[in-house]
DNA sequence: TACTTTCAAGGTGTTAATTCCTTTTTAACA
DNA sequence: TGTTAAAAAGGAATTAACACCTTGAAAGTA
């Protein structure tokens, strides 16, 4: 007797998730014990059952995949998720892959292929296939920028330098970098303020951030 | 007429590079067209020929498999190159990818799979198994590094937590920290507190960039 | 039990960060 | 040359960050 795994479906759309459903426990020993609209609805039961596999989309109303994925980790919940999604750039396999999936297949996949993946993260923990080593391969582990050119054209060449100093691991106050940058404090205030509107940030830590994201300091 | 494709092996042990010499001439349409003993070697002469692939092994004296990628990357050579070697280590895979390989197999592999990492190269640019995609998923995205590992032993699970908070594209308050875990603010305060103590750092910036170096926080 | 250590919590004060508003300077331009 | 827009400075007020010191509870230990 074979036991039968509980599996829990993220996915918006009724259709496609009644579809994967029945593919799904026609395999056999898998079992769909709850269906969910969106990541939100989820999380809020997340801690009342014992899914074996979570597959998910990543496009969903309210809360979507990417974000469902990062407040599971801050939570330290660490059911494997299996992405089930139409979104295979670069980029987006690998946020997912950081943010610990455990395979990555898009919807067109066949049955077998859905199995073997199941089987696969039930079995080893995880299932590999050529989408996520071609995404690392690719970018050599870093995450795919056009967005980084556009942000350096956006700054000025004194935001760029207030930036670095922002980042610098000596960890200067603004008075500090006022000093280093030969303008005043309220100069400073100006390049800051300038940041912020421009791309929406609110503190220090925000900047940081941002810059390092976008790779417009050197780590 | 098939095009023969020419191949370099570095390998200091001249029985096993025959073997491979001879197992990969086998296949048809490879050439081992040079021979190395070392990385060191390699390099000398890399300006001379137009190798389609390098096939390395990484333990070798005076120039080891490791180094010799540092060095064609820092020199921006992109011939494609396959790690042909017994060890297997999460930290040695990750490095490796890193800096750059297109492949890594064992020697222990089969003939068949050695050549379907070769065709795969030279025809998709990379060849994807399990040592590369387990050993990423393994580390959870993370390179493998010591000096993380000493880190993450020296800060307690809520230390981690916090510092994740801390790093949140959100932009937390140490208030809003506070809440979302749960406890006080002067909580909080010690965390911070005592990270600054363990870490020499003076500011809520400092933070941040600390643990995005040393990749405590994914980004 | 008494002692130590560790962590959560609390009080308070100082410094830095952030915001809002105003003025001056600079540079571009009709 | 006078007008205007943007950058640089400045004043001042609020909030967050940071530091120091104390207390209470829990856990481990002699």
């Amino acid at each position: 007797m074979i036991k039968t795994h509980s599996i829990y479906l993220v996915e918006d759309h009724i259709i496609v998730r009644n579809g994967f459903k029945e593919l799904i426990e026609n395999m056999g020993n898998y079992k769909v014990t709850e269906e969910f609209d969106n990541g939100k609805q989820l999380i809020n039961k997340i801690h009342v059952g014992q899914p074996d596999l979570i597959i998910m989309d990543l496009t969903m109303p309210v809360m979507d995949g990417k974000a469902t994925m990062r407040w599971l980790k801050e939570h330290n919940i660490k059911y494997p998720v299996l992405i089930l999604t139409l979104d295979t750039s670069d980029k987006t396999i690998i946020d997912l892959y950081k943010s610990g999936v455990r395979g990555y297949l898009p919807k067109t996949c066949t049955a077998q292929t859905l199995k073997s993946a199941i089987d696969n993260i039930l079995t080893t923990g995880y299932y590999h296939n050529e989408l996520l080593s071609n995404a690392l391969l690719r970018n050599d582990g870093y995450p795919v920028r056009d967005e980084r050119m556009e942000i350096l054209n956006l700054c000025s060449d004194r935001e760029l330098h207030f930036l670095r100093l922002v980042c610098s691991p000596d960890e200067f106050t603004y008075e500090q970098i006022a000093q280093k940058m030969d303008v005043h404090k309220r100069t400073v205030d100006g390049y800051r303020e300038s940041l912020f509107e421009k791309f929406k940030l609110r503190s220090k830590t925000g900047l940081v951030l941002f810059a390092i994201k976008n790779e417009l300091v050197p780590l």
